[in-house]
DNA sequence: ACCTGAACACCGTTCAAGT
DNA sequence: ACCTGAACACCGTTCAAGT
């Protein structure tokens, strides 16, 4: 019986992921460290190194675990306007959901594959049916990535609606409809 | 002669900021430690403790160095267009020349004070011009800023235009049109 | 005034040893 | 297979002591 001194039963990825996570949230990434994480399993923190290969590795992990969580907006047959305003939408949630560890990717989008996550299977049509050429949509989607994230992260950080929610919701729109309005190549 | 064992010369702010903003830049902000500025200082690392409060105040310091070697441009009578344009290239220079501490910035605003450096100041007679109502100025400036310091750290982990220096260009003039578009209100 | 050494409470990670 | 303790090389920071 390979049984844990402290622990009823054995250590999974999941059990790890998801505290490991909690842990972000409540703290920003920099509170997460291996031995904290250790001892909120109640393990030791040498245990955690069966399972996982490195505390970066970790954080891509609970990345990974983090936009599967993402939901999506299903809306096929309204006008592209209207799904790249839920798609918005749907990035600001899931940053308002996971704030630190989004404010994480923002700087080191290498713990997160590139250009994978749903998001982008969604926003190609988008902007084809926007009148985007083929050529460009790569780049246009990594502008309006650009645009979305730095906004969203700027809003994070309380520099806008700080007292009024509700002005944060309307700057936002306004935001959304300044790409809606400048997107179409004239 | 309280002269240091090691140095001739007693430490001054000037060589800990130059010194520590230097460090950032080859390796990244968590790359600086105090243990290791004091050895490129050649200084016991207790000794940069009479000079500076902590790590975060020095972190806050050198930013506010940084802000001061910014380049803003000069052009007034230009149309409005022109002059956000040139203030959109100031900017992305300034990341340019110092990109892991714009990063860091990105996601700390608390580093540096709120609303200040000349950024402010220039831009807000643009969004005037623009005809952005007086009350829609400083939601607007922190949306544009929020846009722009998206596009530009985006760019910078190698998103846009990695292989090719002429597409990142191409891309961020791009985007510039594209605010330059949706920003008068119909 | 300025600098220093020892010390404290933390890190991530390796490695040999335990069941 | 899974877990552990001791150890190594790092951190930031405090404090009493030196010149």
């Amino acid at each position: 019986m390979a049984v844990s001194a402290r622990r009823g039963a054995p250590l999974t990825p999941e059990e790890i992921h998801s505290t490991a996570l909690r842990l972000v949230e409540e703290g920003g990434v920099e509170a997460l460290s291996m031995r904290k994480l250790a001892a909120v399993l109640d393990v030791n923190p040498m245990s955690l190194y069966h399972h996982v290969a490195n505390k970066t590795a970790l954080i891509s992990q609970i990345c990974q675990t983090m936009a599967g969580r993402l939901a999506l907006p299903d809306n096929p047959g309204s006008p592209w306007q209207e799904r790249l305003r839920d798609l918005a939408h749907a990035y600001r949630r899931m940053v308002q959901r996971y704030p630190s560890l989004w404010a994480y990717i923002h700087t080191h989008p290498e713990a997160v594959g590139d250009h994978q996550g749903g998001i982008w299977d969604v926003l190609f049509p988008i902007l084809a049916d926007a009148g985007v050429p083929e050529e460009e949509r790569t780049t246009t989607a990594d502008v309006l990535h650009g645009f979305v994230a730095g906004l969203v992260v700027t809003e994070r950080q309380g520099h806008i609606g700080r007292d009024d929610p509700a002005q944060a919701d309307r700057v936002y729109e306004t935001a959304i409809d300044m790409i809606i309005r400048g997107l179409p190549h004239p």
